[in-house]
RNA sequence: GCCGGGAUGGCGGAAUCGGUAGACGCAGCGGAUUCAAAAUCCGCCGCUGGUAACAGUGUGGGGGUUCGAGUCCCCCUCCCGGCACCA
């Protein structure tokens, strides 16, 4: 055995070893027990960062602990491959999107490799080739053709200079990144998914998922947001027609107290005002400007302008003046709200900016009502009786909604309704780099879906877009076509589909990624659902939002036969650094990389030029902010195993971790004393480890059965290694705590260190506890356990250690002993010591003496293998 | 703004069901080894007072429940994630 600990060689070798024997390949026709372990699949940037390494490790710890349990394991791996990113990186470079993504997938691949994880690479998949989006496209023509995709306006991010839809992440304080322009808000023609239409499956369907985080299914529940309310009509008359005004109310109690109501500035009622006046025409194209994002829209100060017009309220028959709002978006509901400033926050500071009338119609018994007070009267106080309402007065909120519902119905003016929050799933997107929308535009028919037979519409990859507009318009060979219909000329939809479509299935895809008959076969339901899913907390309602969507989808397609795609979910938390920055005279902020930046005299100084940089806090590691660390160089310097083990020791999965060089040097130090503690034994020959109920057979040593006498020591030693068994399966397999588990094998080996003595029975003990310690840390850090384990146990696999429950036995324990709740001594007692006894014991102890003064207690309280508690 | 989460030594974190706060690791300090250094090994290490034994105090802030609260309840502050076209 080689003395010292060589990352690099062991790593090199084991890789090796498992290429040539396909170890991770996982078998479609298993007599075991399926394990499917997914992580989320990256997006080709260029290199791996520090997020995918603590995703993929987790993703390898279980997948490997799986294995060594027996189970028939399957961990795939893919590239989410369309994306902005490669289009920017065109802009910026001049390269095709697709050569990029391509070169990138190859470098990360050779990471991914080099970290040694367990994936079966046979099954890896891109999404941007066309053997995979083939059969998105496929399913959208079925979609489409059944009514779930539909055509509908959308309001999108315009940048009027460079002529293109942005995203939101492109809107920098109002104005197009690249032209700085302000953005406009513009309507234009989008295929939307009608998710909406599954909302209430969504909801229902969160209820069977015990094996998910709750913050994230509550994060979820309320995203999907499933209200009743009321829907009905302010009627009015204009140009001699009867109109009605729309809106929707959760608060349909407080109907009476509604003294204006507040459309937003693409309603038809604001245009037609807008009409013969010009400062509202003004304040509406003002109203235009600016992003779509919730966000933005939720955070600026509330405006509005009245129209002029007004509506009537169906109940009372006054007048409600009709105002134009910033804040109401065309997108949600009916476009339009009834505005009650009495018991609404918003309606509040609205009425208050422009001296609308504030009319309370609800009251709290025993409570006044004031404006100061405004605050108070929301959440349950809220939910009071009606007052000021006439016939309603007295009524709590239910039973106001029935009746006011009621009434509204019998004038043919509203009714009840059960509203989401989820809107429906807009996918189209004005940009090269994604799988092509498969509509043909027909003069004549209309929108056409591509026929199967015609599939897949191939995206050309020698293209390089500019940042103006979507370059597939240019390309004539893609844009011109003939109707599948009546076969006259016609045009080729340019616009692609969400990126977020290609990652709500591919999961499902892995189980049959060669398969070019369809879009899944017999394999998706022997894999699914996915048992155990992995990914960052960013992704907790949109992306597992859509793929639970689309699970459903499938399944009512006759693909998949479960409800849900992933079982379990561990939510894994950011990976964050220090960022240092300098600012210039213009306020614009140059970012350095943690790795140029050091410490001198307890300034932060750029190694480069020993001048000061500003500290700018600590936050997840970014391209914007450049602080990420490149996991290569640490993976060049201490190997992948050290990389493993500090990412997953240096803090709980489901929390954030926070980047330390120092650590890293820490878990390298672990790992060459482990093999130091190995190599010392195995110099002094292996033996058999310690009898238990298996007993490992050992050429030489026969089937040693027969029980060796065993001193104290070297017992305590074996009751900690089996407590330790116990504990890292539980850390592993149930809280999914990688952190503890490694700091309990940890505390093993320090234990270990201790063991003194060279006979026989101590060397089989401490044989028994490196095997068993160096198989628990397999999972974590696989290469060198590989190397350990073949050199304790020679031409062995390395298998989990089982439990011997007789080393767990104790004959005697230790409780802590409290007085009025304060620590103040211990007592020994039996281990089946009764309550009495250990009453009797703790009464009578040295400690409890000094504190009782001869006095009888007050109370004893005994918490049997844990203290008493003395109160005098 | 809305929804979700977090805050524990100098630092990362542990305390799993309300029961020894600070496991494990990092940094630091002292010692051994060495010509010297690195590496390695041993010891100390929340704060205040005390030579010490020990006492007091301590889990973002304020209040409450309990024999007992980092953990449960109410209020507050700050930080982070998501907000539908970043992935």
């Amino acid at each position: 055995m080689q003395e010292k600990y060589l990352p690099s060689e062991i790593e090199r070798a084991a890789q090796a070893q498992w290429a040539a024997r396909q170890a991770y390949r996982a078998s479609d026709a298993s007599e075991r027990p399926k394990y499917y372990c997914l992580s989320m699949f990256p997006y080709p940037s260029g290199k791996l960062h520090m997020g995918h390494v603590r995703n993929y490790t987790i993703g390898d710890v279980l997948a490997r602990y799986h294995a060594m349990r027996g189970f028939n394991v399957m961990q795939p791996m893919g590239w989410d491959a369309f994306g902005l990113p490669a289009e920017n990186a065109a802009i910026a470079n001049g390269v095709p999107p697709a050569a990029w993504t391509y070169a990138n997938i190859d470098h990360m691949r050779a990471q991914l490799k080099a970290l040694g994880f367990a994936i079966d690479w046979s099954r890896e998949l891109a999404t941007s080739k066309p053997g995979y989006y083939r059969w998105e496209q496929w399913l959208f023509t079925r979609l489409f053709e059944k009514g779930v995709i539909y055509k509908k306006m959308a309001t999108v991010n315009w940048d009027p200079v460079d002529a293109t839809v942005l995203a939101n992440e492109q809107v920098i304080d109002g104005r197009g990144w690249r032209s700085g322009a302000l953005v406009e808000k513009r309507d234009i023609p989008m295929y939307f998914f009608r998710i909406t239409q599954y909302a209430d499956e969504l909801l229902s369907g969160l209820d069977n998922l015990p094996g998910w985080p709750e913050r994230v299914k509550t994060m979820q529940a309320n995203w999907i947001g499933k209200s009743v309310g009321v829907r009905f009509a302010f009627p009015y008359t204009r140009d001699g027609k009867d109109e009605q005004l729309w809106v929707f109310t959760t608060r349909a109690d407080t109907i009476m107290g509604v003294t204006f109501c507040a459309v937003a500035a693409e309603h038809p009622l604001a245009t037609r005002a807008a009409q013969d006046n010009p400062a509202l025409a003004a304040f509406i194209n003002e109203c235009k400007q600016g992003s779509v994002a919730e966000a933005d829209m939720a955070t600026m100060e509330k405006k509005g302008m009245d129209t002029g017009l007004t509506v009537t309220h169906p109940l009372t028959g006054e007048q409600v003046p009709v105002w134009v709002g910033n804040y109401v978006l065309m997108s949600y509901g009916e476009g339009a709200v009834m505005a009650v400033p009495a018991h609404d926050e918003r309606d509040f500071g609205f009425a208050q900016k422009y001296g609308l009338p504030i009319k309370q119609v609800i009251g709290v018994e025993g409570e006044t009502f004031s404006l100061d007070a405004w605050q108070e009267w929301y959440g349950d106080k809220a939910r009071g009786r009606c007052v000021n309402s006439g016939k309603y007065d007295g009524l709590d909120y239910a039973a106001a909604v029935d009746a006011i519902a009621a009434d509204l119905a019998a004038k043919g003016m509203g009714e009840k309704k059960t509203q989401f929050r989820l809107r429906d799933w807009g996918i189209s997107r004005q940009r090269y780099w994604g799988c092509p929308i498969p509509i043909i535009h027909c003069d004549r028919c209309g929108d056409v879906p591509v026929p199967a037979e015609h599939l897949p519409v191939v995206l050309p990859e020698d293209v390089v877009p500019d940042g103006s507009g979507n370059p597939l318009n240019k390309r004539a060979d893609f844009v011109n076509c003939a109707c599948p219909q009546c076969g006259s000329a016609a045009r080729r939809e340019t616009d692609t589909m969400d990126t977020f479509v290609e990652s709500s299935w591919y999961y499902a895809r892995y189980a049959c990624p060669d398969f070019d008959g369809g879009m899944l076969d017999a394999r998706a339901n022997q894999w699914l659902p996915v048992d155990q899913y992995i990914g960052g907390i960013e992704h907790a309602i949109l992306h597992l939002l859509y793929a639970r969507f689309f699970h459903k989808l499938m399944r009512d397609e006759g693909l998949v036969a479960s409800d849900e795609p992933f079982v379990n979910l561990l939510t894994q938390g950011m990976v964050i650094a220090d960022t240092y920055y300098r600012e210039a005279a213009d306020g614009k902020k140059t970012w350095f990389n943690p790795a140029d930046v050091e410490l001198r005299d307890g300034v932060a100084v750029l190694k480069s030029d020993g001048q000061p940089v500003t500290v700018g806090g600590t936050e997840k590691m970014s391209k914007s902010k450049n602080n990420g660390v490149d996991p290569q160089a640490l993976i060049d310097q201490y190997g992948a195993d050290t990389a493993r083990l500090f990412t997953m020791f240096a803090a709980p999965p489901e929390q954030s971790l926070e980047w330390s060089d120092a650590g890293v040097e820490g878990a390298h130090r672990f790992l060459k004393r482990l093999w130091k503690t190995v190599y010392e034994h195995v110099q002094g020959g292996v033996v058999a480890a310690f009898p238990h109920p298996n007993p490992p057979p050992l050429a030489g040593e026969g089937a040693n059965a027969e029980p060796k006498p065993i001193n104290d020591a070297a017992k305590a030693l074996r009751r900690q290694l089996h407590q330790t068994i116990q504990k890292v399966g539980d850390d592993i397999e149930r809280r999914k705590q990688f952190n503890t588990a490694i700091a309990a094998v940890m505390e093993l080996m320090n234990a270990l260190a201790r063991l003194d003595g060279d006979d026989d029975v101590t060397r089989s003990v401490r044989q028994e506890t490196l095997e068993a310690a160096v198989a628990m840390l397999a999972p974590i850090v696989p290469h060198i356990a590989e190397a350990l384990y073949a050199e304790l146990r020679p031409g062995a696999a390395l298998a989990w250690p089982a439990v011997d429950e007789s080393a767990l036995v104790q004959d005697e324990i230790e409780l802590m002993l409290q007085v009025n709740g304060k620590l103040r001594g211990q007592i020994r007692v039996a281990a089946a010591a009764d309550k009495a006894a250990i009453e009797a014991a703790a009464l009578a102890s040295e400690a409890a003496q000094k504190y009782l003064e001869g006095k009888p207690p007050k109370k004893v309280v005994v918490v049997p293998g844990r203290l008493v508690n003395i109160v005098v």
